[in-house]
DNA sequence: CTGTTAGCGCTTTCAG
DNA sequence: CTGAAAGCGCTAACAG
């Protein structure tokens, strides 16, 4: 099928090429009526402008990135529904990177997207620090969330995990708890520095001693965590509670219990960081930390959006708030 | 930061634009040794090609869009998965767009595709056809998957909705029920229409007369969706088996079960499609119909660099095979 | 109010 | 093996 372009415009209406141009971005130079004719006339031969050559030409692309580590996460996936909607609004494309947790992948993904693809990125990092903070050198706007870095120089919008994981352990401390596991993930992401020391801090409040054996650092290896978890119901001095700092960590404990012989929450409670909006249904007994995800991403690409304005206006001031949501205890146990 | 482009470098290297170019796309008419020095120099300064200004030259853009109804559902999440993985082997980027099930959106979206943005598309059609059909004849390359259109012309990858209707409906035929109600998906998508089917044939090989009451008709609206369901749960003669067609209603049917006093499986049996891999962890009573939602999302896109590949070659057959998945029946609560 | 002209950064003939 | 030149489709001075 062929495609028509400003040319065959400009020749159909005897116009040059720029005042068509200039006609359907509604510019105030061009005559009402010319404004008429030459929308007219796009409208019926459907012309579509090339976006490449418009990318090319002003130097943006009207997409942004989103830099995951993974997608088949409620978290992950609800903050993307946020981000696309508000693109959506803006007439702004959404390009999506999946970094399977995998920091060379995530190099990669940043070394290739230096080129003026996206003009700004939205990032959850799960890797070294130090590409991202080359791209923010490099001049690419960019928001963080959820996985941000210590450093403050770069925007970010996150629940509060310090909080989070002081709510998550008080929970079980409140129900009886006083041999509270935690369950790390992957151990030098800030998301999980924040969510231990709310466990510990909210230990030492109740006067309860910080045990290191409590503290199981899980990984990658979904098979090697439930075995570690497995374990660890096993010991002798097995938990009455556990704290699991992301949800499939939740997710295992569930399976390593049953497999155990126990059942939660009559022989151990669980409390977990979870996004899982159905989880409660299906499981009434289940108590979530949840995350505003939906909210995060949206907020994540409105603040992107705001730089991208602030930039356009030259008004070159750094921009750099960052913004903490407070997550929600749910609890569906309470009545048993 | 200051960018790096093929003429900078070919200064540097006392060279053509042309010659780098070439040297740094591998090009047999250019010396080693030249190609050496540029592409060591091109690694000093990090050069990164301008993707829009190839694009446009070349027209093609290296990037497929996905389309589909929403986000926030393990089959789409998982299908996305798979896309991303081929399309990252094959160093495509991956545009995603969701149209939130609003027939309107749809078209708006795929308007402002024709323009060359994606050189290919994945849909998984929420609405009506007759864009999709355009877009096609446009000459974009088009793979559907999961819905798809009745259409033979499209190449599509879906699961075996047929069968997966009948084997839900016969699995809770196998365990004595016999009044057994359906639960429809938006009312004109064909794999409503196939799942559908499967209920029907599965009843009336087992002699089960089939009754238009217990087909309910549910929308995009959750909560009226859980009305009806504890509408039918409620009635005088309530359904001894449940099978849902959508994971979400099959979460809402649980969801009115409870709120009517009622225990799945003892007093109501449920079967549904559903691609939620931690479901039967946290309720082991759960049946499923489980998708290779994952492979459904690679093979789409295998097919669709297939027909980019098929079409580099001018080979202009027109390669519209149809691929079809079985899903799986996975039973927990055989056990009880 | 409209047209002419000069690129954006890259690829690709066509000449040597 | 390398260079010169044209042009992808669009936008943005600059002139009138």
């Amino acid at each position: 099928m062929h495609k028509v372009d400003l040319k065959e415009l400009a020749e159909k209406l005897n116009l040059s090429i720029s005042t068509v141009s200039r006609a359907l971005r509604d510019r105030y130079d061009i005559s009402t009526r010319t404004k008429q004719r030459v929308m007219a006339l796009a409208a019926e031969l459907n012309y579509q402008p090339n976006p490449y050559a418009s990318s090319l030409r002003q130097r943006k692309s009207k997409t942004i990135g989103v830099v995951i580590p993974e997608i088949a996460n409620n978290f992950f996936t609800l903050a993307i529904n946020g981000i696309e909607s508000v693109a959506q609004e803006n007439g702004y494309h959404v390009l999506i990177y999946i970094t399977h947790e995998d920091p060379e992948k995530e190099a990669n993904i940043i070394r290739h997207i230096r080129n003026g693809r996206v003009d700004g990125l939205l990032m959850s990092v799960s890797g070294n620090m130090d590409p991202v903070r080359d791209l923010k050198e490099n001049g690419l706007p960019l928001v963080l969330f959820d996985r941000v870095s210590e450093d403050p120089q770069i925007p970010s919008v996150t629940t509060d995990d310090y909080q989070g994981g002081f709510d998550a352990t008080s929970h079980l401390i409140e129900n009886g708890c006083r041999n509270i596991a935690y369950l790390a993930v992957s151990k030098n992401l800030s998301i999980n520095h924040k969510r231990m020391k709310g466990y510990q801090d909210a230990l030492k409040k109740n006067n309860i001693p910080y045990k290191d054996q409590l503290v199981i650092n899980c990984g990658n290896d979904d098979a090697e965590n439930l075995r570690k978890i497995e374990t660890l119901l096993q010991s002798r001095r097995r938990p009455d509670g556990v704290f699991a700092s992301v949800e499939k960590l939740a997710v295992s404990t569930y399976e390593a219990a049953r497999n155990c012989g126990l059942e939660i929450p009559r022989d151990l409670k669980l409390v977990g960081f979870s996004n899982m909006a159905v989880a409660s249904i299906l499981n009434p007994s289940l108590t979530t930390i949840t995350q505003p995800a939906y909210e995060i991403g949206k907020e994540a690409a409105s603040v992107l959006f705001h730089i991208l304005e602030q930039q356009e206006k030259k008004k070159n001031e750094p921009a750099s708030a960052s913004k903490v949501f407070r997550s929600e205890l749910i609890k569906r146990d309470s009545s048993r």
